[in-house]
Formats: structure tokens, sequence, C-alpha cells
DNA sequence: ACGTGTGAATTTCTTCACAGCC
DNA sequence: GGCTGTGAAGAAATTCACACGT
């Protein structure tokens, strides 16, 4: 695939512009690298070059039609279809989770969810009933599920994502404070304030 | 102060070790850079010349001491103390948080929290009891507090953070799906998940 | 022999600055 | 005139490789 070479910082910086282009597209339908850039706090040129790793999607002195740039990077990022996830753990967090309806506002669909607490099995959340984790591996196959997001106390963490990956899970989206240790094409990003808190109070 | 110059890209990389190590104090008393590297994914020569950066922690031929490191780092990291937080926020994500006991674990307090909601307003989460937004202000002052969780509507972020930061917040960390734009001097750091989704996305 | 700390080399990332097109 | 796309320049981050202490 040709995009493998394209930097894993720039693709992490496409999901940013893509989300102050949807907050954009509300009030115009045109923009340009030096506005996306002061929204963002970032350089303007840093945008167009980024941008520019995947074709020409501007117009010399006009800009970005916002509509289309917005198609493009859904395309570039795959968002453009829906993604079915897995929820593993459903204690408070995961509870949070299922209830949030931003994911499926961006097409990703928490699909199943499952736990090992038997109060919490059966249970019903946002129209998700939550299901034994030792179904977990049927239950990806049969979905076909390809992302899986970790709700479960750090302990837990290493065990079920080695299952999950045994079980044919491509993604990880760890809540857990743990740093997981999988094979490298699994992708594993995580959600971690504890992280990002200690970043913060380094400057205070 | 000497350590503004250390890049920032450094700085994120400390809580990780500090992480590890607290893992690792579990079983041992002295690690190394290849040790370390290997549980974090990072290069033996890149945790060096991080940890250089701020004195001599380790030892030729032995390693680094697993307890003075985390100590060196908790220093570092100014996580040697606690921190006053203010939750802005407390719908289903912000319960959670409140609930959450690791933050109080890595000493981070949620001292206060405050919502908009009346039917929020009173009520009681983990001993803390949710207070008028409208109070904001006063708690920040009165509490001396530097750091706020924002778990609002992305819609509300921007105009809270504002408020925050007029009623003299140092630092935010923000659960909103929302870039916020505030002075360079506010420390802003991001939870995002559907940020890391449509990264992942990219990938499969 | 082992493993740190570190200048030097290398690679990667960002910014510059401008030709070219609208 | 305005703004993109992009080679070239510059800055920053990472890795190399080894002297040196234990």
């Amino acid at each position: 695939m040709i995009k493998e070479q394209i930097p894993d910082i720039i693709v992490g910086r496409l999901p940013r512009y893509l989300r102050t282009l949807l907050l954009l597209r509300e009030t115009k339908t045109t923009t340009n690298s030096k506005e996306l850039g002061e929204l963002l706090g970032f350089s303007a040129a840093q945008i167009r070059k980024d941008l520019s790793q995947y074709g020409e999607f501007g117009k010399q002195g006009t800009g970005y039609n916002i509509d289309y740039l917005i198609d493009s990077l859904n395309r570039i990022l795959n968002t453009d279809k829906n993604w079915d996830i897995l929820l593993v753990g459903v204690g408070q967090l995961g509870q949070a989770i299922l209830n949030y309806p931003g994911f499926l506002k961006h097409g990703f669909l928490v699909k199943a969810a499952v736990d090992n607490n038997p109060e919490i099995i059966g249970q019903k959340f946002n129209s998700c009933v939550v299901q034994d984790v030792r179904n977990m591996k049927e239950i990806i196959t049969e979905n076909q599920i390809q992302i899986a997001m970790v709700a479960v106390p750090a302990e837990k963490a290493q065990e079920i994502a080695e299952e999950l990956v045994e079980a044919g899970i491509k993604a990880i989206l760890s809540y857990a404070p743990a740093t997981l240790t999988l094979p490298s094409q699994i992708r594993v990003e995580y959600s971690d304030p504890l992280i990002s808190l200690q970043h913060i109070t380094y400057y205070l």
C-alpha cells in the first residue's frame, strides 16, 4: 500500500483537520490553510504540506472547498463508512461510552459489549445488551469486528488485549492506564487522562 | 526556568516511563534502558537520552534503581505532591470520572464539581457534592485550583474554557471533542477517543 | 562484561519562499 | 491579489557508537 510511507505524525493530524472543517462548514463553504492553522494552532505551511501528501485539494487564490475537503479526508481516514466496535468492560466508564451518542454520529457503532460481572451481563444500555466476556471470541467472529475499546481495570488490560488479538481484532482503543504489548501489526491507541495530567503538571 | 527548553515531546514520554517503572517495582529493584524500551516500544537510546536531560539517574554496568528513578520522575513531573482539580460537567462521563479511584491514587483529587443541570446540582458522587456552575469562579478562587477537567458537550467547551481561564485556571484537560482556542500560557490537553478512532481507521 | 551518558551522524519534521494558477 | 503546492533550507528528533565508570 502506498500510504504506508506517509508519516504517522501527519496521519494523526488529519482527524483534527476534519473536526475543524466540520465546525467551519456550519457557517461557510470555503476556507484556507491560514484560517485552519489559526483555529488549530498549526502553521499554514504545515497544513498545506500535510494535505498535499494525498492530492491537490485546494485552488490557488481561493483555498479549500470545505465540503470537498471533508469528503476527501473521510475517504483518506476510512471514515466514509461505518465501523462496528466491541466494548470490553461495562463499568461506569463503559456505560458512559455506551450511552454517548458521539461515536455513532461519526460512524462508530458499539455493536456489542461484554463484561465478566454477572450483575452487569444482560443489562441493556442504549439498546446494547451486555454479553458474557466468555463469548467474546464468537461475537468478534460472527460480527467481523475489527476494533475493540477496552475499558477494564489496568491489571486486566494486557490479558484482555491478547485475547482480542487472538480473536482477530485488528485495532484497540484502550482506556486502561496500562501500556499494552502486542504484535506490531495491531494498531493500539490510548485514551489516558492520567498520562495527560502528569504531562500538564510538569508545566505548573 | 531552565526546563522550558526541554522539548515537549520528551516531557510527554516521562509519564509513560513513570508508569512502566511503577509496574516493574512490584517485581524488581533495578532496570535498564533496554528493558524499559522493550516494554514501552521505544529505543533504549531514546530512553537514556530523555532521562539524561534531567540528570544522571543510572549507573554504568547496573542500570537504573527503580525506586530512585520513580522519585526523580515524580519530582520532575511535579507529581510528588497532590493536585486539586475542578470538574466541569457531571453527565455520565463526569460521574464516571468522579467515581474513578485512579486519579486520587496518583495524587489528583477532584476537589469540586460543577454542572448547570438543577437535577444534578446537589447530588453527591464519591463524597463530592455537585455545585452550581454559576459559582465556578468562587470555587476556583477559594480552593486555589489550577487544573480543570472539562466534560461538557462540545458546543459548550470553548465558552466554559474561557470562563475557566478568566477565573484563574492554569491548565485544562478537555474530554470534549472540540479544539480549544486559549491564551498560549494556558496548558491544554485533550482526551479524545474520536480522534483516536479516526486515526485507527486510517490503517484498517 | 555490562550499561550509562553523550557528542556526532543520521533521519525526520517543519518552515521558508516562491512559481504558478485562479 | 490571493492562496496553493512544493522543492530547498533549516530545525528538531532519533539513533549510532563508544568512552568511561562499576
